[in-house]
DNA sequence: TTAATATATGAACAACTATTCAAATAAGAA
DNA sequence: TTCTTATTTGAATAGTTGTTCATATATTAA
C-alpha cells in the first residue's frame, strides 16, 4: 500500500495540511449530486424558476418517477427546497452555491 | 415518457431558455471527476505543490497504478498536467477554476 | 364514498466505475 | 548488458447507482 517517498521534504510539507478525512467524503459526496446529467437538467431549469415534479419530468423528457427519485438525492444534499400547495410539489434551488458551482462549471468546459 | 404537464405559462418560459444538451453533458461529466474520494484527495494534496506520481500514492495512503489510472481521469477532463523529469513525472493542478470548485464545494460543506 | 391526479417509494436490473493484480515501458544505475 | 525504480496500462472483479415498474400515499373532485 505505502510507496516510497522521492521528495520527503515536500512530503512532510504537504503532510500538515492535508484536510481531514471527513470533509474530503462531504466534497466528494456533494460533487457526486452533480456528477449525473437528469440532475444537472432538474438544477438548469431551476436557476430561475421554481416548477413541481410533472413539469420538471415534462421539461427534462422523463419520468415524474425518476425526477422524484433524483430530487430526494438533491433534496437530501441541501441543493434544493421544496413546498406543498396541495397536491402539487414545488421546487425550487436552495441557494447561492448551487447556481455557482453550475456557473464555473460551465465556465471551465466553455474554456477548454 | 412525456408526463402532464401542471403550469404551462412556466413551462414555456423555461423551454427557452434550456441549455443545450451537450452542454449539460459536459458539465456532469466535469463533476464525475470531483465526484470521487481519490481524486478530490489528489486535487487537496495539489492545491499548492506539484507532486509525483509515488508521492501522491504516499500522501493518499494508496498505490501508485490506483493514482496513476486517477491521474488520467483527471487530465483527461484538463484539470490536472504534468511534466516528466527523467523518469520522475510531476502532477500539478491545471488552472484556478480547479480550485475555485473545490473551494466553494467547501464553503458549502461547512454551511450546511 | 369512489375516481382521478400528483408525488413518493421499494425492489430489481442493467450499466458504470474504482481498485487490484499482473505485466509492460521507460529511464537511470551498476 | 542487467538490475532497479517510476510510471503506465489492460483485464477482471466488486461495489455503486440510475431507471423502470409496481405500488402506496395524499389531495381534490365528483
Amino acid at each position: 500500500m505505502k510507496e516510497n517517498i522521492i521528495d520527503r521534504e515536500i512530503v512532510k510539507k504537504v503532510e500538515n495540511k492535508t484536510l481531514n478525512e471527513n470533509l474530503i467524503i462531504d466534497i466528494s459526496e456533494l460533487f457526486k449530486v452533480f456528477a449525473d446529467q437528469t440532475r444537472v437538467k432538474i438544477i438548469n431549469i431551476l436557476l430561475e424558476n421554481e416548477l413541481c415534479v410533472n413539469d420538471i419530468a415534462y421539461l427534462i423528457n422523463s419520468t415524474s418517477s425518476a425526477v422524484s427519485h433524483q430530487l430526494r438525492i438533491l433534496k437530501n444534499a441541501r441543493l434544493v427546497k421544496s413546498r406543498k400547495i396541495g397536491k402539487i410539489v414545488y421546487y425550487e434551488l436552495n441557494d447561492e452555491h448551487v447556481k455557482i458551482l453550475f456557473n464555473i462549471g460551465k465556465e471551465h468546459i466553455n474554456e477548454i
